[in-house]
DNA sequence: CATGAATGAGACTTCATTCAT
DNA sequence: TATGAATGAAGTCTCATTCAT
């Protein structure tokens, strides 16, 4: 931080609110626009709002993002690059078996996206062939380091020789994770849906893929 | 239109050309308006678009449906709920192995829902918290069915001991298809992206489902 | 009427429902307008729904009468020159004293304005500016025959004696006879107003025109 | 604008100019809307018209009037709501007798109402069917107040021995004086029309109403 | 830096009128 | 003569962006 840092607890005096307030104003605009993008979608968010919901005027915005498209690109990075790079973190220093690794991330995954972070995966599905530029840029951003990083723990499970070197797995195991984001984010929202996605279901979910819905004589303590 | 027109009886007198006309227009019209929908999302979609495509006025859209709304339940009834209804009449006259019911309808909705249709989802995903009104009717029109029919072929999985009683399984299946859907219409349509959703594919997701990631010492031909 | 008046029992059978339904058709159309331009006024009413309340379709309006402002005018003419010239009839054959003419003409009007020709003025006080063409062929239409008609009433008990020779005063009664069928069709159709025209108002309205609202000592029988 | 506009008080620094602007929009585009809906009708009225008389883009009125049919309520709240309470203010504060309170409320009336305050009458009789809302707010609004007001004004009359206690005056009190606003702005706006409200006039009405049509013999100084 | 009044292109929807049948 | 499908201009209202203060 600068040596100004305004948690610095020494008083110095006027100008430090002023200073605090001024630094903070990215963060906080850019927490108002991923809470009214996941909530109203890209398009349907007004710039007033996203100014409002920040505390300031909507002339003030456009001084810190020149239009909607880049403020919402700046929400993208600021919320996704984090994530995936915690969990690269997580999985370099793992040193138990697969299984665990697979459960630990999908845990650490489900806490992390509870939040409104989540729903940026639902705006981008939605909205992203109206802006084509953002597609190459998420996919880069995004979709392929959080591939490679369910890929690598996948991997590491084969050549422990705990896991079937199945292709389809990876995507198996994102899209029942986005999925439920996405519903949380939509419907949802809307009406009040059967499942909610807690630590029992992820641990539920590992289960079935990892052991299979099929009831077979001569397994033992295959269910939790 | 010419006289020599197949389709067109002998003296069929007074309107034939434009009953024909008239009597295509809302399956133009829905086909048009699937596309768009799908394209550029229900909000961002202009009526004036649908008509053009449609080989038709502004105006006339608004004779076949009387807002945009309306024509997107249309849509939706017309491209999902027949698609339900089809599964439901395939799982009625079943009788054979609850597994061969789950891959029946797995690749039939696959081979289905391969066009546009499939790109619903990610329209109502994206837009149903701005349309609150279309949330209870996609819920009752298609989520609840489409859970009663997956649930039933479960079901009766269990009943004939076929399957581990295990809950999540329905929203696991689901998420999985929908959830590639969502990617082709989305990602998918602006960048290449490295799975398609072919026939393979599915089974590959059955055949994972079914057995389980883990590799056991004592399975035998647990890979159909 | 024509020999081949449909109300002829001679069985002139095929044919003569034809005949009729299309005689009848100006005046179905006119009645159906005459309504509607009422209740709605001239702009708010659509031509379809004129046709629909005529029982034809919306081209057949247009085999009749060639806009919709010439169907406005057909109605004007139709509906009030008549009253007038009635008017004018009772007045001219009238022997009594102008006070009781003035009584007959009132109560007459009253009775016939009743229905929804009273309602033309509204429409053409409402709409007459947007319509300049109007203005003119209504003044020559209607107002100044009525105005004669009235003025010759009172110039009538002037010269016998009977009146005070007071300028506004058709005006007034002018006034309050059309002001009454205005708020009939006005605000009187929405919500419940306090007076409604009968014939005992009308008595009432006079007296009080005729004698004046002061009580005065030396009159005698003034009052009914 | 300029340094020495005298309205602008010394050293009031940001925003002056623009705020004295803003201040001063409402009553403008009142002043518009009042002018138009007169002229036009209601419906017929365009909002960018009035947008355009006063001044300003379309975008600007409604930063101003959420709608047109608001923008319609705040035009009579300024314009018949406050002349009814100046009207209730001076028969609260009246003394003399109520042949004077009378003749100076419709003199008040006349003069205040001469300009195009008048017209709202017709708008709202011409259009109050096709925006049933409005119905009530004007029954409320303007209506029952003004009938309040005549109706004090001739009990007092009649409390204090002046007035025979007849009930239908207030209507023809109030049906003269609206329905001559009612001419003027319509017919009278196209054509020449052969009275017009005067003080002259004013009195004139009052003087027939006061003291009746009838001429009789034993009458001294009826006509004031 | 910050404001918020102002803009104007563009969206959905209506409806008088036309014209092929 | 009668129909009603089709048109497209015109209306109300929204909102991203600008700029004077």
């Amino acid at each position: 931080m600068s040596p100004s840092d305004p948690s610095s607890p020494a008083g110095d005096g006027h100008g430090a609110t002023r200073r605090r307030r001024k630094d903070a104003r990215p963060q906080e605009l850019l927490d108002a626009a991923l809470a009214l993008f996941v909530e109203k979608g890209f398009a349907a968010t007004r710039s007033e709002e996203v100014a409002a919901r920040a505390g300031v005027s909507k002339g003030t915005l456009y001084l810190y993002y020149p239009s909607k498209e880049e403020l919402f690109k700046a929400v993208v990075r600021r919320n996704l690059s984090e994530l995936i790079a915690e969990g690269s973190a997580i999985a370099d220093a793992f040193e138990g078996s697969a299984e665990s690794l697979l459960r630990l991330l999908m845990h650490t995954w489900r806490e992390r996206a509870a939040g409104a972070a989540s729903g940026i995966h639902k705006v981008v599905i939605a909205e992203v062939r109206s802006f084509p530029e953002l597609a190459q840029f998420y996919l880069d951003e995004v979709v392929l380091p959080a591939q490679r990083l369910i890929v690598g723990a996948l991997q590491r499970g084969i050549d422990r020789g705990e896991f079937r070197p199945l292709e389809p797995v990876p995507h198996l195991l994102i899209a029942q994770t986005i999925f439920h984001s996405l519903c949380e984010h939509s419907l949802g929202a809307c009406v009040s849906l059967p499942v909610t996605m807690d630590a029992t279901l992820v641990d539920l979910q590992l289960d079935l893929l990892l052991h299979g819905l099929l009831r077979r004589p001569n397994r033992a303590g295959a269910a939790k």
